[in-house]
RNA sequence: UGGGGUGUAGCCAAGUGGUAAGGCAGCGGGUUUUGAUCCCGCCAUGCGGAGGUUCAAGUCCUCCCACCCCAGCCA
């Protein structure tokens, strides 16, 4: 192409997204010295994986500039929110591993701020008490394609608004007999702009402030102000927002604010087959559809977290997924190779078996014991290795013997071979049945100098088949999961996300055993079971000493196979 | 029918006038004591549609279409 070779390297870094973009031209043209972001929940429900992306976005682009992220909690609305919320949204930011900048703030300890700037507004002649009933503003609102009608409270005086704030503030007022509204403009065709509320009274008490407060800011009059009081420069939010921006730039460029932070817009996170929305997963654990916020079903940062997926397959996902501005429905498949990827990296290998039935080695002399070694992890020797106890009678699961099957089946098929992993390899001889047919054992022989060697005859194993000594072993309960809902959009146009739970999500399996050495597993561990998929020992139910020992399925491993 | 947003493969997503990155899924093959992992190959004459500008258009202009959000004293 040209004389200089130049070598078009295909370039591995990451393109930058826009809102990484916008923060790097920002730096560079010294509109902003440092960045500062803000992870702000309402504390009225469980995070969920849609929150993990905001957070992986705002404490990811604080970190990748240099700057801070702050942890905040918009807590305006007594009425929805609880202690218990706050304690949990902590705990799973923490476990996603990110560190904001600061003490834990939140929006309640503004609330003598936003008073004296209400004051202001009122003083100004930019905001007035309405005593029109919801529903009467509702009607004076207008409609999305007719302006809207001014308030007859709109002209008050400033010293009878600033009386009259004064009684809502002291609880002269009822519960809705009156709001604090903006003077903006009830012909705006941005509905948001038709005279906003700023306060409203809610005879609550709070958790943070208790009964000092019986009046509240609104959102849209509390969250940039938050954000100026920060010196958040970059207000990150979800595209719904998008409309509220010329509110949030009014009542920053009206009030004597400290800076001047920006609102940007990116699109909210839609996962296929599940539901993110506060409202209905509070209705899944309200109504006992899961056991709770973190039952191992549920999208919430808990649910996967008790399930076995990590702060970094999470993360991981988020990073294969983008921010951009445009809505789509990502497919579970993503997030499924994000944590397959990461276990698959990280999770020690162990052997568990599931549906177990006993096989006997005919010709292993009884009473012998040896211990077969097994990696921790195929390719990472920072794992150490597994002692597996071997003897005559070993267990193996159900699905891996048959009488006989077509050649497409390389587990144990009688007059057929099969490698036990890590072990010998052995020939099933014959199956003895239970009155209603079923395989109680099989009877088979191992085949001598077969470990870590293939037979001295030639006659070679097809498969490979898992196992656990039948004495040596450690017994368990495994939850197997399946998605919690079958439809692919259980909340889409007008169904209701209720009539499409998979009743068949959970299957309990009370009976498995696992290698011994999981009498060791620590809670919240995950680990590959080979051959059948990850699980984790179950955070509340990991006490072997007691036999409560339970292990809950993150996934399976992937299976091609088609036959 | 008002305002705000978004349309690139089955899904996510780069692309900033110079001839369509990457990932997921799928398909085919190789390695393998996990039907896993890993490795290799295939997978958009076309970017919502129609016109136009230009030597050159996914990128610029015009019109049209589709979808999402907004009428809480929720966030």
């Amino acid at each position: 192409m040209t004389a200089d070779t130049q070598t078009d390297a295909p370039s591995n870094e990451k393109p930058l997204n826009f809102l990484e973009q916008q923060i790097k031209d920002d730096l560079e043209t010294g509109k902003n010295q440092q960045v500062i972001t803000r992870f702000p929940p309402e504390p009225n429900g469980y995070l969920h994986i849609g929150h993990a992306k905001s957070i992986c976005l705002n404490f990811g682009l604080a970190e990748t500039f240099g700057g801070v992220c702050h942890l905040r909690f918009d807590d305006t609305n007594p009425a929805k929110e609880d202690q218990e919320y706050i304690d949990a949204i902590v705990r799973d930011v923490e476990w996603l591993g990110y560190e904001w900048g600061g003490a834990i703030r939140y929006a309640s300890s503004y609330f003598q701020q936003l008073y004296e700037w209400a004051v202001y507004l009122i003083e100004e002649g930019k905001a007035y008490v309405c005593h029109l009933s919801a529903e009467e503003t509702r009607e004076y609102r207008g409609t999305l394609t007719e302006a809207g009608k001014d308030s007859p409270y709109r002209s008050r005086s400033v010293e009878e608004n600033l009386a009259e704030f004064e009684k809502m503030r002291f609880g002269e007022y009822d519960e809705g007999a009156c709001i604090l509204r903006a003077k903006i403009d009830m012909a705006s065709p941005n509905i948001n702009m038709r005279d906003p509320a700023l306060y409203r009274i809610r005879k609550q008490s709070h958790h943070q402030t208790g009964d000092t407060w019986c009046i509240y800011p609104s959102y849209d009059f509390a969250h940039g102000q938050e954000d100026a009081i920060e010196g958040i420069t970059h207000s990150i939010c979800t595209l719904e927002f998008a409309d509220h921006r010329p509110l949030y730039n009014w009542f920053i460029e009206n009030l004597p604010v400290p800076s001047q932070p920006r609102q940007f817009e990116f699109g909210r996170l839609n996962l296929n087959y599940t539901v993110t929305s506060k409202r209905k997963l509070k209705q899944l654990v309200d109504e006992s559809y899961v056991d709770g916020w973190d039952d191992p079903r549920m999208p919430t940062i808990a649910g996967l977290r008790r399930r076995g997926v990590t702060p970094a397959a999470l993360r991981k996902f988020c990073e294969m997924i983008g921010v951009t501005k445009s809505d789509g429905i990502v497919e579970m498949a993503m997030l499924d190779h994000a944590i397959r990827d990461d276990l698959d990296k990280n999770a020690p290998r162990a052997m568990c078996v599931l549906n177990p039935i006993k096989v006997t080695l005919t010709n292993y002399p009884e009473g012998k014991t040896e211990t077969m070694i097994a990696p921790g992890h195929p390719n990472r020797d920072d794992l150490g290795e597994r002692k597996l106890p071997f003897s005559r009678e070993i267990l193996i699961d159900a699905a891996d013997f048959r009488e006989e099957a077509n050649k497409k089946y390389k587990r144990l098929v009688i007059g057929k071979r099969v490698r036990l992993r890590n072990a010998y390899i052995i020939e099933a001889d014959e199956c003895i049945k239970d009155a209603a047919g079923n395989i109680t054992e099989v009877k088979a022989r191992y085949i001598e100098g077969t470990v870590g060697n293939d037979p001295e005859d030639g006659i070679k194993a097809k498969g490979v088949i898992h196992w656990v000594d039948a004495v040596n072993h450690v017994a368990f309960e495994v939850r197997l999961y399946s998605r919690l809902f079958s439809d692919e959009a259980p909340d889409s146009g007008d169904k209701n996300f209720l009539d499409h739970i998979n009743p068949e999500s959970l299957t309990v399996l009370p009976h498995c055993v696992g290698e011994i050495g999981l009498l060791d597993a620590e809670a919240e561990q995950t680990y590959q079971f080979e051959r059948e998929g990850y699980f984790c020992c179950d955070r509340t139910c990991c006490d072997r000493k007691n036999n409560s020992l339970v292990f809950n399925q993150t996934i399976t491993l992937r299976d091609t196979f088609n036959g």
